[in-house]
DNA sequence: TCTGCATGCAGC
DNA sequence: ACGCTGCATGCAGA
């Protein structure tokens, strides 16, 4: 496979492809000021250009996340793509497509978790690490111009025996076309694929971060820096409390059992050494072991050996894992992404003359429940305010707070406590919202699947699960068997109640930041001090960035998204452009929400903030 | 020494 | 008996 290569003006770089057998005259984009054109080939790199349904022609290729990050490393950025890996399992589960060939087909390689070539995975890795061959431009004709391919081995490459893509995309679109909801389909199945560009691009720009004032809070919780493996003095302070309040001069209390142990010795009647329990009890050894904890926790997740293997440049690059999560939310991988902890956001600050513009969605879950179970009175609750405030407001509970927990409740599936107690009042209430729940858990309960939005499907439960209610209904099933049965079932029931908000949130989500990344595309390029991940870089260590221009290229001088986790985005603006990325990304809030929903009147209202610490953004 | 599991806690 | 995660750590068993 053959791609033609060409750098525009402004430092991004976009790609045609060659015209062959399988791309005739077709391009993705042209470039707006070309420049020095070069050519790519790579034996095991397939891809065509399709023209899509709505026009916007894309790249087929089989794994957005095997080849991207090193187009993106030699500075190419590409605009759309449909990722062949990612759409098949959508299409492999959906009860949409449950009667396609796809679907009929036996697992195939297509099903199977790709085998991430490492070097592929690794955010440095460039076309030539991974063995790609640059080229002059055949012919050496201006781009956009018809260009040869002067490789007679490549020149027969054709979509049907391109490596199998051709007939897959193929499958993939009969699958869609014959399903129930091709309209609902083909956008998942887009936004899936724009995920996976984005999270290469992410992950490939990083979270700016910096080192010296990660460093420093460090430094003020623990005390000075020492070597890995030994206690900070202030971690050594309290461990000397704890001994001395539980008279145990040997205790380790980075053993749990060790700690268990000498508590109760001390007479505490503490069950567990979590958190919460220790808290309810009433001992000398409490508030220092509290403290402890907390400390130790920063200290081993986020600590100086975190920042060393985490942060490069200057910038956090967690390894974004798209469709990794059952429900359809991103996973990561390294770093610990998703776990961000309030505490070190501090660290995270723009580069000068920059902005982050940090964005997360209200209530996300609650709005998708809602507009999911065309409940008008729970959508006009969340009318532009507050959801649970709103209920508060029609008199459904008392106070924001239980709203809260008898929401989460319900998506969660709560039974007991504050939360049980609170669900028949807000089942009267919004009998649609929570019928949809309902109705989700008792599928689930059966062993059947339930589909999002878009249509993504549950995984139906495994062949223990099944075996397990075979069963309780056998004539020699004992009481402990049905129990077991029933318990089980009601967990699957848990789980698919969630899944249905959870996964059409993610969907939401996606759609946000697909129309989020479009129009930050087409923003034209600030004037912005410095690249941004090279700004200061000269001798200002922690914010440096790498000054090789390739590495640079993509995002140089352009707003681009460098966070995401769930309901929550951030974009690294140019200050000039800051105000009107906030616009952009309130815009395509409400863009998304009329993808999923139509004209159905429920608002995804937005916290916005313009800042230059993440920890400003609340 | 290596590996898998349990614990606990960070996020949504 | 409240959904989905990732990760560090200690510990037991291989």
């Amino acid at each position: 496979m053959h791609i033609l290569v060409s750098r525009t003006g402004g430092g991004a770089v976009l790609v045609t492809p060659l015209q062959d057998a399988a791309n005739a005259g077709r391009r993705v984009t042209a470039a707006p000021e070309p420049g020095p054109a070069r050519t790519l080939s790579h034996p095991q790199f397939h891809a065509f250009v399709a023209e899509a349904e709505q026009g916007a022609p894309r790249w087929v290729w089989d794994d957005t996340s095997r080849w991207y990050p090193a187009l993106l490393a030699s500075g190419i950025r590409v605009k759309r793509c449909h990722d062949l890996r990612l759409c098949h399992n959508i299409l492999r589960n959906s009860s949409l497509t449950t009667s396609s060939e796809l679907a009929q087909a036996a697992p195939n390689h297509w099903d199977a978790a790709a085998a991430i070539d490492a070097s592929a995975a690794d955010a440095g890795a460039t076309l030539f690490d991974l063995g790609f061959e640059l080229g002059a431009e055949p012919g050496g004709s201006p781009v956009g111009d018809s260009v040869g391919d002067d490789d007679p081995s490549e020149s027969a490459t054709s979509v049907d025996s391109d490596a199998g893509i051709g007939a897959e995309f193929r499958r993939q679109q009969d699958a869609v076309a014959a399903s129930a909801e091709p309209g609902r389909l083909r956008l998942l199945l887009a936004a899936e694929s724009a995920g996976a560009l984005i999270a290469a691009e992410m992950q490939y720009a990083g979270l700016p971060w910096r080192t010296e004032i990660h460093d420093r809070l460090l430094t003020r919780e623990l005390g000075p820096r020492v070597a890995y493996g030994t206690r900070p003095r202030r971690l050594e302070e309290l461990a000397g409390q704890i001994r001395a309040a539980l008279a145990d001069p040997n205790l380790n209390p980075d053993s749990l059992q060790d700690l268990l142990r000498s508590l109760q010795r001390a007479g505490l009647g503490a069950a567990s050494t979590r958190a919460g329990e220790l808290k309810k009890l009433e001992h000398p050894v409490i508030a220092p072991l509290l403290e402890y904890k907390k400390l130790y926790r920063l200290l081993s997740a986020n600590g100086w050996y975190w920042m060393d293997t985490w942060i490069v440049d200057g910038r956090f690059h967690p390894d974004y894992v798209p469709g990794g999560v059952v429900t359809g939310r991103w996973a990561t991988r390294g770093g610990g992404a998703l776990q961000l902890p309030k505490q070190v956001r501090g660290a995270v600050v723009a580069d000068d003359g920059w902005k982050l513009v940090v964005a997360d969605a209200s209530q996300l879950e609650p709005r998708i429940l809602a507009a999911l179970s065309a409940d008008t009175a729970m959508a006009a609750a969340g009318r532009g305010s507050d959801l649970y405030a709103g209920i508060v407001a029609s008199g459904v509970v008392e106070t924001r707070d239980h709203a809260k927990v008898a929401m989460l409740g319900a998506m969660y599936g709560a039974t007991t406590g504050e939360s049980g107690r609170l669900l028949p009042r807000l089942a009267r209430a919004y009998p649609r919202a929570l019928g949809l729940t309902e109705t989700a858990a008792r599928a689930g309960e059966r062993g059947e699947s339930v589909t999002t939005r878009l249509g993504r499907s549950s995984p139906r439960p495994g062949a223990a699960w099944q075996a397990t209610q075979a069963q309780a209904y056998d004539p020699s099933a004992t009481a402990a068997d049905e129990r077991r049965a029933r318990s089980q079932a009601r967990d699957w029931g848990r789980f698919t109640r969630n899944f249905v908000v959870q996964g059409s949130a993610a969907e939401w989500a996606l759609c946000w930041m697909a129309e989020i990344r479009k129009a930050l595309w087409a923003l034209p390029a600030a004037d912005a001090p410095g690249a941004a991940g090279a700004a200061g870089s000269a001798g200002s260590a922690g914010s440096a960035g790498s000054n090789d221009p390739d590495r640079c290229s993509p995002f140089a001088a352009a707003a681009h998204l460098v966070f995401f986790l769930h309901d929550e985005v951030i974009v690294h603006a140019p200050a000039a452009q800051a105000d009107q990325v906030a616009r952009i990304i309130t815009d395509s809030a409400a863009a998304a929400g009329r993808l999923l929903f139509g004209d159905f009147p429920v608002d995804f209202l937005l916290t916005v903030a313009v800042v230059d610490s993440y920890a400003d953004a609340t």
